[in-house]
Formats: structure tokens, C-alpha cells, sequence
DNA sequence: CCAAAAGTGTTCGAACTACACCCATGA
DNA sequence: TCATGGGTGTAGTTCGAACACTTTTGG
């Protein structure tokens, strides 16, 4: 074990990030996995990392790591927690920051991603994944949902316009339950957020549904959780 | 600077653990700080903190830090984030992890703490700390204030018995506001988590107010958040 | 015309706020 | 007896849950 040769006699650790990425495609949210391409247990599934260099910062690192895979710069990245059981990567010690990271699926670079071997997963449907990655999913997951509960996602989720069924179906996506279609919308729009383009989505109805996007300069942070809706 | 000996070829970080220590006194919420006895900055006030080690989890090295400060054992802690910034102490790279911990003043070794040039600071009065120190304490704080909004906190600060208007107090001195006294009591009874000993403090009035304890097994956790109270 | 989704309105009840008011007792 | 903090009661309001109802339009 190397003990530090600088200013302090420490031991050193090998220190990664590991992202759990959320997208939205078909109603669904979705993660970015991929099969691990080095030992040990290559092959088998895991989330998106890298080991933090030298240079740089643990969020430094996350950055680096989606842009090698998604090829966006400037994704919404957002620290969870650090994992560090003595044993947790099966050849040698690492400590690992994991985090969450929402991707929009209109923007990424899908050769890209298919290129580094990476895919989506619904996560209704996250397989067994190596060392504590599952759990790191979970408390993401939770992540998202407080998140969520307090900040209003979609901006980071969703196109630039969208409509309010569309909102609410990637709410019921993340909180997986339903929302009162007519509850729902009173809540979103008194919160004053979104504003209405003079454009409809004729797709999914007869009527058409308009399109909304985020206000701009409404860096609004509310004070109170929003989500109480059922 | 080490590249990793053994299986995977990757540079190795100095891990810190730095723990923001809550403690409850005198109607105040305080902090335990000590000055630093090591370069760089010696003598300048800092977080009780410490290197992980080889054979221990980050949450280990907390708990080793804080039993060699204030002798006690199972204390509250948690996670809060890591700050990596390469340049955020002076002397070396370290990545550090706060946490937040909660000592009931009651049960630590108080000339243990003394001993080891600890001391309690009011978390109104803090001063400049060392590095990013006093970025951690708003994160812990800020971790603190949504640990009591959705868990009662109290009993990891205060006695086992108290009175309501100590409960009270205390989270007061958390949210840094006034809480109705008597909304209060109906909120916090109405939680059905603490039972009422037929023993009265009569310090504090005249009347006297019965003590309180939390009930055994009820590790409920509150699907909502308590605190709305004003 | 009708099915189906968009969108609005209405009622009920739970819960929080503000504040009045009674209680017990030591000085 | 009265000042003081302990403790209770209550009216008003806000807000979410539930759900009925209207609107629009393609088939």
C-alpha cells in the first residue's frame, strides 16, 4: 500500500465516479448502462465511470466521463454519496462518488453512446449490476425524486417544448404512480414557471394539447415542496 | 505522484473525513471545532477531521474520529458531500467527505474533548475556518434542517427526558426561527412518538411542564414532512 | 355523432395559522 | 394576587383529493 510521499504521511485510495444517468424516452425513464470492458468482472453490467485523475475535481471527472459517452456538455450532474466499503470492487480497493446525472434524450449523441458500447435501460427493468452499483441506482433514484419534489424537473428531461400530459407522465415516470390529470396541471401552471407557446401537439389527442416551456430568468428556487399531488 | 501498484493502473488520493459535530446547550445549537495542531495552518480553527485509512470505510474513519474526540460510541452520522476541489487544502491534494453528527451533551467525555483542544462553538458564532470548513457546515446544516423536517429530531440531541418547550427550543435553534407553542405541542403530539412521564421540570416555571421521552420501537419514519409549523 | 384527451370547476376534508383563553403555582 | 410559562380550544384559511363536467375535433 502506498503511503503518501507529499506533505502528509497518509495512505492514498484510488477514487472513481460512478454516473447514474437518467434519460426519458417513451414514457419511461431510463439509464444509461453499459458492460464493463475491463477486469475484473468484464463484461458484466455497470454504471457509467472513471477513475478521478490528478487534475481534476470529482464533479471535474463526472463531466469528463459523460462527455466521453453522451458527447453533451454542460448536463445537469448532481453529487449522491460516496461509497466506500473496504471490499466493494472485487480486485482492489476504490472509494466511488456516485452521481446522478439527466440527460435529454433529443440531445445526446446516439452514435456515440452506441459507439462506447453503452445503452438504455428501463428502470423498471435495471438488471443485477456489478459491486454496489444497484444500490447506487436506488439512492439516485431517491435523489431524483426529492429533487423533484422541490425543484420542478423537465428541463432537464424533456425537449424545449413539451406538453402538460408529457410533464405529467415523466413525473408518474419518476414518482412511479399516478397523478390527477386536472390536479396536476392546476399545480404546474400556478407555480407560475411555464409559459404557454401558441402551438399545439396534435399527435396524442383530437383537441391538441398546447406546448409549454420553462420561463426564462426563472431561476426560482421553491421554498416548499411542490409535489403533494395524487 | 502515485500511480496505483496493484490492479488497476490509476492515480491514488489522500481521503479525508472532516465531521460537523452538533451539539445542543444553553438553548443554542453549537458546534465542535478545534485548531489544528498539524501544518499547513496550524493553529487555525477547523472541523474534527482525519485521514481514511486502509482498512476502514469512510464512515468508519468518521466514527474512529469521533470516538478518539468525544469517547462516545454509536453517534448519529451521515453523509453529507465530498469536496474535491484540487487545490482545497493548502499542503497536498485531499479529497475529504463531511458528515454530519449529532452528540447529545449529556453523555460525551467533556474532559476528554478538553484534553484533545476541543471546543463548543455556537453555530451563530462561527468563525473563518480552514479551507472549505465553513462550506461544510452550511451543507450540514442545510442536511440538518431536512433531517428535522421529515424525522423529529431530539433524540440524538437532547436528554432522554425533556419537556416539549426544550423540543421546542431546539428547533428553533435549528430553523433559526420561532415555532407557536402551542401548535407546536399539537404537531409533535399528534405525531404519537413520544410519551409523557409523570415527572415534571420546574425549573422553568411555575407550573412545571411534564418530561417527555420518545417511545421505545417506534422507528416510524414520516412519509411527509413534519415541519411546516410557524 | 361519438370517443378520447384537453382543460375547467366544485366540493370536501385535512392541516396549518393566529390568537384567545384557562391552568397552576412560586414569589 | 399576579406574573409567568404550561397547556387547550377555536375560527379562518389554504391546499390537496376526488371527481363531475365542458371543450374540441378526427374518425
Amino acid at each position: 500500500m502506498s503511503k503518501s510521499t507529499g506533505f502528509y504521511s497518509q495512505p492514498k485510495h484510488l477514487v472513481a465516479v460512478d454516473c447514474v444517468v437518467f434519460g426519458y424516452e417513451d414514457d419511461e425513464l431510463k439509464l444509461l448502462l453499459y458492460n464493463r470492458d475491463l477486469e475484473p468482472a468484464k463484461g458484466s453490467t455497470s454504471l457509467v465511470g472513471g477513475f478521478v485523475q490528478e487534475d481534476e475535481s470529482i464533479e471535474d471527472a463526472a463531466r469528463r466521463v459523460l462527455l466521453e459517452i453522451t458527447g453533451l456538455e454542460n448536463i445537469f450532474l448532481e453529487q449522491v454519496s460516496a461509497f466506500s466499503e473496504v471490499s466493494r470492487d472485487l480486485a482492489e480497493r476504490v472509494i466511488s462518488i456516485a452521481f446522478a446525472a439527466l440527460i435529454r434524450v433529443d440531445e445526446y449523441n446516439h452514435e456515440l453512446v452506441k459507439k462506447m458500447g453503452a445503452y438504455w435501460v428501463p428502470v423498471k427493468e435495471v438488471p443485477q449490476l456489478i459491486f454496489d452499483h444497484n444500490q447506487m441506482v436506488d439512492n439516485a433514484l431517491e435523489f431524483l425524486q426529492k429533487k423533484s419534489s422541490y425543484d420542478l424537473t423537465g428541463k432537464e428531461l424533456l425537449p424545449d417544448k413539451f406538453t402538460l400530459t408529457e410533464l405529467r407522465l415523466l413525473y408518474e415516470a419518476i414518482f412511479q404512480r399516478p397523478f390527477d390529470p386536472g390536479n396536476f396541471r392546476k399545480k404546474i401552471l400556478s407555480l407560475n414557471l411555464l409559459e404557454r407557446l401558441n402551438e399545439k401537439d396534435r399527435q396524442s389527442s383530437k383537441k391538441g394539447a398546447f406546448y409549454y416551456q420553462f420561463k426564462k430568468n426563472e431561476e426560482i428556487t421553491i421554498g416548499d415542496r411542490i409535489f403533494k399531488i395524487h
